[in-house]
DNA sequence: TTCGGCACTCGAATCGATTCGAGCGCATCG
DNA sequence: CGATGCGCTCGAATCGATTCGAGTGCCGAA
């Protein structure tokens, strides 16, 4: 079929469609609304011009200008589509933004933030501060942000972001005990008994590096989250080294602790705090690999709380996060502020999940 | 911090900006969108006017009405985003989608078509047919759409539809091989010597049962992908009972393997065709739970070729879907539709991939 | 008979920017 | 010296609908 069947250039508009009707275009637009009053015959005659003229009912765009709304949030992606949608939290908050934002049909604008060649494209490609959006999240919040934050507050449009670190703005966040959390996972792996713990961590930048950590790519670090997870670990193991994955992947996971694993088993380490869960099955599937028994031989604890598809029969020890809740959270600072209500940055806490993968040391 | 920091309601305009510059608004305009000539003294003067008057550009709402464009492609789940980002092929897809619409920053709609009851919100729900977007993708096309097809193409919306069933509609699809495909693996294992196969199937429609495929069942089915890969399989197997997991997980996959694998190993298949490879996946784990060897005493086949997370080592026998292609594919056509091209629907194949996960049926 | 009120309907302003053709000043060229 | 052209600006129209206050006509009540 042809894209835009048109000899002839101009669409029917509500203006033409009155005229049809033998009416003002303000009452049509008041027939088509469903507001204000109008006769149902009227009501009826517009529609039926209408009809007539294949009419497909008020311009979204020009709805929206007079409006001053679009009936959309748009929610920053720090990744490309595919690697962000992999993670089952980000989903899950997602999910959660999306149930509390609309209750028909949720319209969230996905923004991925990947530089590239600007294409002389048919598509206009749209940016943060150029899309028709009412409402921003942006999901891993960083300073690179900052000047996109400016532009929409100037423009009067909320937003919220969701970990991460801000910078020096004042924008409303929607946070997570991590650095807390992993400390109790730290100190349950402790009151075991264990002493050599190491960390598969997720990562530092946005390079997606496999590698240990130093103390320059700590340094350097922009994953507030990371970093959060890395000192909560340190709390308890100030000396427990530190390994990155390529992303949270269940084979990182497994590459990683791979390489952890494989050492003489007196410099073995005992436990390893994975950062996510999806490492931590990783973790487990490298241990089943050498032969180590989980958790005889091998302590593993995760982060997140998300059921990893596939890894029964274990029943992962980890730090159950409110992935969806905080979706939801960030849904509503949205609706309030919208609403012109003050809102303040959000704290949630993790909930420590003892599963079967954690047990005392082996002597 | 507030949400709206107007105690004057009034943000400035494109106007005010002109003014205080002492221009005229289309100088000022053109300032901003760098097309036409301006002198770089004037266009330094309204900058810096804007900059005064802390003015954050032109209004996006504003912009699209004049333009006509929006630079935002709506792309329509079936599910609720939870469930449909489950799904590695539609995360690929939608990245493909996204790769091919915007180089720089890409701008996709989300639209979950979930029945609900309207809620009276702050942010207007956004339909497909209400949203300010040039094109959409229906991700899962179904005769469901077909109001809001005709709504959007009588607007002049450009519609692709990726897989499924459009309806009686010339909805230009992007389609691919199923019944073909299926058969290709179905014939693989019969040319192995198989002959007692089952077939794990994904849902037949928007119920999501674990159930045995009856006739009743099929004849009621909504999901076109599902049929037509049943209906390869049948090709070859015309009598291979099928069931139906809850859903394209591993965990289904599982679930409904354990139902298909715990009967006396007389009767028990020696091959399973699951329909995707997620499904794959949870057959293998059901397997190896029961101390079925894979490939030895069963052999297990699925489609899509997403590498499974953590299927390691199986190498999965499986049909692989140019996913992302077909992502792409849908993004090209949406651009050559929006310059007026006229587009063909367009038939994507499937390639055999032959893993270790299928042999020979042990005697 | 006249006036208040009710139920609709209409006009006109507005949302905020883009765009096209016209105008104007200045410089170069014949 | 006048004409042509170039480079920059400006006015005015337009994009398509929404909204609010101001009618208009009709009916019932005083």
């Amino acid at each position: 079929m042809t894209a835009v069947d048109n000899p002839v250039e101009h669409r029917p508009t509500l203006a033409a469609v009155a005229a049809r009707a033998g009416v003002s275009a303000s009452t049509a637009s008041l027939a088509f609304s469903g507001t204000g009053p109008v006769s149902d015959a009227t009501r009826e005659r517009v529609l039926q011009a209408a009809r007539e003229l294949n009419y497909a009912g008020p311009d979204p765009r020009a709805r929206s200008l007079r409006r001053g709304r679009s009936g959309i949030v748009g929610v920053v992606l720090e990744e490309r589509v595919r690697d962000a949608f992999r993670d089952p939290i980000k989903i899950a908050t997602l999910d959660g933004i999306s149930e509390e934002i609309g209750s028909v049909e949720a319209g969230l604008l996905v923004l991925t933030e990947v530089a590239g060649e600007a294409g002389a494209d048919e598509v206009t490609p749209v940016t943060l501060s150029d899309a028709p959006i009412d409402a921003a999240v942006l999901m891993g919040c960083s300073p690179r942000f900052e000047e996109s934050i400016a532009t929409l507050r100037a423009r009067g449009v909320p937003v919220v972001g969701i970990e991460g670190d801000p910078g020096d703005d004042d924008v409303v966040m929607i946070l997570q005990d991590n650095r807390e959390a992993t400390r109790l996972g730290a100190e349950h792996l402790k009151e075991l008994g264990h002493e050599r713990v190491a960390i598969v961590a997720l990562s530092l930048d946005r390079e997606h590096l496999r590698a240990p950590v130093t103390r320059e790519r700590i340094a350097r670090g922009t994953a507030a989250t990371t970093l959060e997870r890395l000192a909560g670990a340190w709390d308890v193991f100030p000396d427990a080294p530190a390994y990155t994955g390529a992303g949270s992947y269940v084979e990182e996971g497994r590459l990683v602790a791979l390489e952890l694993l494989s050492v003489e088993a007196s410099a073995r380490p005992t436990a390893i705090i994975a950062q996510s869960d999806l490492l931590a099955a990783g973790v487990i599937r490298a241990a089943e690999e050498l032969g180590i028994p989980v958790p005889q031989q091998l302590s593993v604890i995760g982060f997140d709380g998300v059921k990893v598809d596939g890894l029964w029969p274990y029943d992962l020890t980890t730090l159950v996060q409110p992935a969806a809740e905080k979706g939801r959270a960030a849904g509503r600072a949205i609706k309030a502020m919208l609403a012109g209500e003050d809102v303040e940055t959000q704290l949630f806490t993790s909930e420590f999940h003892e599963g079967n993968t954690t047990a005392k040391p082996s002597l």
